[in-house]
DNA sequence: GTGAAAGCGCTAACAT
DNA sequence: ATGTTAGCGCTTTCAC
């Protein structure tokens, strides 16, 4: 087993080209310092042959180890917050031995001003590379210019900046996944009234997300379903009793919605309700992403679909594509990545 | 950027313990020809530092270039097995440069000789590692064994055999993908007559996966839908006139069904009769794999749902996992990988 | 049983 | 602008 086919080296390129291995190099790396000719000789060779090089000789040679910082809230464990660091845990295994490793800097997603002391901390650890999921818009902003000055690839997740200097994007496509719910909720049968639960709360200056999956829920319903009326309904995240004041306020006066949508990751907040009113088996009910208890109501049967976007995936493209960078100075082909939406049922979630 | 943070070598050890270089690494791979003395020594520091071998180095030292054999249907453009092959594709992106190759063996899904040709051609070649989807069930239990004899790590996709000697498995549930077929296809709403649209063919010694969806599929209808009529319709994939006329004469018969499922790829062969007939609105259809076939059929919107297996990544990672055996003597974490089973709608199809 | 030394393919510093 | 050279950490041969 295991051949020994010897592969073109930098070598026997300095040899079929009448130069030296230094200038070779020059020319692989875009260094400089090269005459015209030699540079094209060297270029037409390696085009001609195929010549790839040895990522171990060169990572070997360059002996460095690097280090990419990832900038995410704080978790609560079941979190949205907390998919994203497995997907941190994930890529770290990857990372094993290649010489790289990752710096994690927390922040309070309530507070921008613990959100700044992880900035500077950030910057002041003169990382290789960053992965962030921008929630501040403006002070994430300034991150970016300062990491732009300073030389560092960073790459978004979840949702992006349009700051243009952002090596890549990795999350979903927001206006099309509210599309999709209104579609999942909607299609297929008639629908004369829905309910859309939303969270009560000051947002000032955090990137909200559920506004453009709104919109296309909204796009959606306006063709197939003209004639639904659709409610808003706003609750407060931390307290239950809100919760379950504002739903039974709602259901003793519009008795007959059976068609509930939330465009954050929190429906298992109603899951209470739902579940002690008895209207599980009558309710058509679409949520957002897989923390597990959102899952756990899926598979009850009291949440119908839940559409999810891969964060770990998003957290480990991310590294992987700044690795990629960092190590083998690859650049991503694509800039901005639409993950899949996953539609989950309580039949097949077990497998994600 | 980028911290040259000095990790441990086996230079550090064997100036750490009086020894040399070279009696170091006998003991890292365990070579013999040692002390126990000696071995002890080195095994106790190796402990205490947490020292980690530079892949690299060892990879570059070695010198070797490994092969990766993958044995696989030939595919015609637009089926099943050419999802595959995309995949093998992505994964020799990867393998660039890693001192790793892929050799393809193809051979003719209905011709057993050349399976078995293919077979002989793979062992001859002695590969490192081996990925293929057994297709002929005995002939691939004789090829199973050769490997394990010749000490070649292998991997199943699509589905697996039960020979206790395989690395690994990465495919999807078939009994559930079937079940969650019924869901998709029955649930939330009163179903009476639905219809399986079924190949008709000498399946000769061949695996099949739809046996084991239809049994999925069958026992989620018998639960939450046990008086639906179910109907079982054969057509001959090759034959569009044969396809037409049989499906004509079903609906003749059966004029209410408005509900069809197929557990195979090639729900794309009904769509054409289905809209000449002007069913499309009327009807919910389900089927299997993301062919371009299907896949356009469903943003027509005359599909309804399809089920998708990732057949791109159950090679990609397939791949992955033989070659961190290879090069790194990784073994996998788990054996069988089952992967998630996507739900594909016109409105969430595109990102995937 | 152990040590010394050459060399894997590449990088980078230093000559020229 | 180009060539030379000394490693990077490890493997492997060969001598003792």
């Amino acid at each position: 087993m295991s051949g020994k086919k010897r592969l073109m080296t930098i070598k026997d390129i300095a040899l079929q080209t009448g130069l030296s291995k230094g200038t070779v190099d020059r020319v692989l790396h875009n260094r400089g310092e090269v005459s015209k000719q030699s540079y094209e000789k060297v270029m037409r060779y390696i085009e001609e042959s195929g010549y790839t090089p040895n990522v171990h000789a060169s990572l070997l040679a360059s002996g460095q180890s690097h280090r990419i910082a990832a900038l995410l809230p704080n978790h609560e464990p079941g979190s949205f917050w907390e998919l994203f660091q497995n997907g941190l845990d994930k890529a770290e295994e990857n990372l094993h031995g290649l010489g790289l490793s990752i710096l994690r800097f927390g922040y309070d997603q309530y507070d921008i001003d613990s959100f700044r002391a992880a900035c500077d901390e950030l910057l002041a650890s003169a990382p290789d590379g960053v992965v962030t999921a921008p929630l501040f818009l403006n002070d994430t902003t300034v991150l970016a210019r300062r990491l732009q000055e300073a030389g560092i690839p960073y790459v978004y997740i979840d949702s992006k900046l349009e700051d243009d200097g952002y090596m890549a994007y990795f999350g979903t496509a927001r206006y099309q996944s509210g599309y999709l719910c209104g579609y999942l909720l909607a299609d297929d049968r008639p629908v004369n009234q829905a309910v859309i639960v939303r969270i009560r709360r000051d947002k000032n200056r955090l990137s909200d997300p559920t506004v453009t999956r709104r919109a296309g829920f909204m796009d959606f319903m306006l063709e197939y379903a003209p004639d639904c009326r659709i409610s808003n309904l706003f609750i407060d995240p931390n307290d239950p009793e809100d919760i379950r004041k504002e739903l039974e306020a709602f259901f003793d006066a519009h008795p007959d919605v059976r068609h509930i949508a939330m465009f954050n990751s929190r429906i298992h907040l109603i899951v209470d309700f739902i579940e002690r009113r008895g209207l599980q088996d009558q309710c058509r009910i679409i949520g957002f992403d897989n923390l597990a208890s959102n899952v756990e109501a899926l598979k009850r049967g009291t949440v119908t679909r839940l559409i999810a976007q891969r964060p770990a995936e998003q957290v480990v493209m991310a590294i992987q594509t700044l690795s990629d960078k960092i190590l083998f100075k690859k650049d991503p082909v694509h800039r901005d990545h639409y993950l899949p939406m996953d539609i989950l049922t309580r039949y097949n979630v077990d497998y994600y």
